[in-house]
DNA sequence: CCAACGATTCGCT
DNA sequence: GCGAATCGTTGGC
C-alpha cells in the first residue's frame, strides 16, 4: 500500500514548511517563507517581507566567522538568530542551512493585534519593519537559538501561491546590490515599497 | 584598550 | 530628508 508522501509528511506533523527550513539555504527560502504564518504565542501574522543573508555574502554576520555573538547562525536550520540592532532594537532571523539566515522584515498583523499595539504604543506600523516587528511580538535575545517548531513559536507554511517581487536589502553597506531582499506583491505592510514592477518574480 | 559602527526607528524640518 | 538615541561587537593600534 503506497501512503502518499505529502499524506504522510501531515500525519507525521512535519510540514513543507519544516521541510525546507531544514534543507534550504536562505536564499532559497526568504522567497519561501513570503505568504507563511508566524505567531509568537499566538500573537503575530503573515510574513510579507524577508531578506536572505549566506555564509559567502559580505553583508551577513556569519561571513567573517563563528563568535560567540552569531553562533546561532552556525548552529542547526529551523531555529531562531536574534541580535541586537543600533544598541535599541532586536532583529528576528530564522536560520537556513548553510550558516546562513532570513531576516524577517514586515508581518500583516493577524492575531492579537490589541496585544501588539500596547506594546508598540501606537496602532500603526505594528510590524512592518525588523524592530518594529520584534516589539509587537515580544521577541527578545532570550529567544535566540530556539526551535522554531516548539513554543511559544509557531511557523506555518503558506497556503496559497503570492505573487513575490525581490530588490537590493535594506540597511547595509556591503554586498549592496545583490537582489536578496523578497515582497508579497501589493502588501501594503512592507516596511517600504520596492522600487521596480520590473523584478517581480513569481513563485 | 579605545574608537567606530551598525541587517533601525522616531521625531522634526 | 536628517540627526539623535544607545550599546555590544568588531577592528585597529
Amino acid at each position: 500500500m503506497r501512503i502518499p508522501y505529502a499524506e504522510l509528511r501531515r500525519s507525521l506533523g512535519i510540514s513543507d514548511l519544516n521541510l525546507d527550513l531544514l534543507r534550504c539555504d536562505a536564499l532559497g527560502l526568504a522567497p519561501l517563507l513570503i505568504g507563511a504564518e508566524l505567531l509568537i504565542d499566538g500573537v503575530g501574522g503573515i510574513i510579507v517581507e524577508t531578506e536572505a543573508y549566506l555564509l559567502d555574502d559580505p553583508a551577513s554576520h556569519s561571513y567573517r566567522g563563528r563568535t560567540p555573538a552569531n553562533d546561532a547562525m552556525f548552529g542547526p536550520p529551523g531555529r531562531a538568530y536574534v541580535y541586537r540592532s543600533y544598541g535599541l532594537h532586536w532583529c528576528f532571523n530564522i536560520v537556513a542551512s548553510g550558516c546562513g539566515a532570513v531576516l524577517i522584515r514586515a508581518l500583516a498583523p493577524t492575531h492579537g493585534i490589541d496585544l501588539m499595539a500596547a506594546r508598540r504604543e501606537t496602532s500603526v506600523n505594528l510590524c512592518s519593519g525588523p524592530g518594529r516587528l520584534t516589539q509587537a511580538l515580544a521577541i527578545t535575545g532570550a529567544l535566540n537559538g530556539h526551535r522554531l517548531d516548539l513554543p511559544p513559536f509557531s511557523l506555518s507554511p503558506r497556503t496559497g501561491d503570492p505573487s513575490i517581487i525581490a530588490g537590493p536589502r535594506i540597511g547595509i553597506s556591503k554586498a549592496v546590490t545583490y537582489p536578496w531582499r523578497f515582497g508579497m506583491v501589493g502588501s501594503p505592510f512592507l516596511s517600504r515599497p520596492f522600487d521596480r514592477e520590473a523584478d517581480r518574480r513569481t513563485r
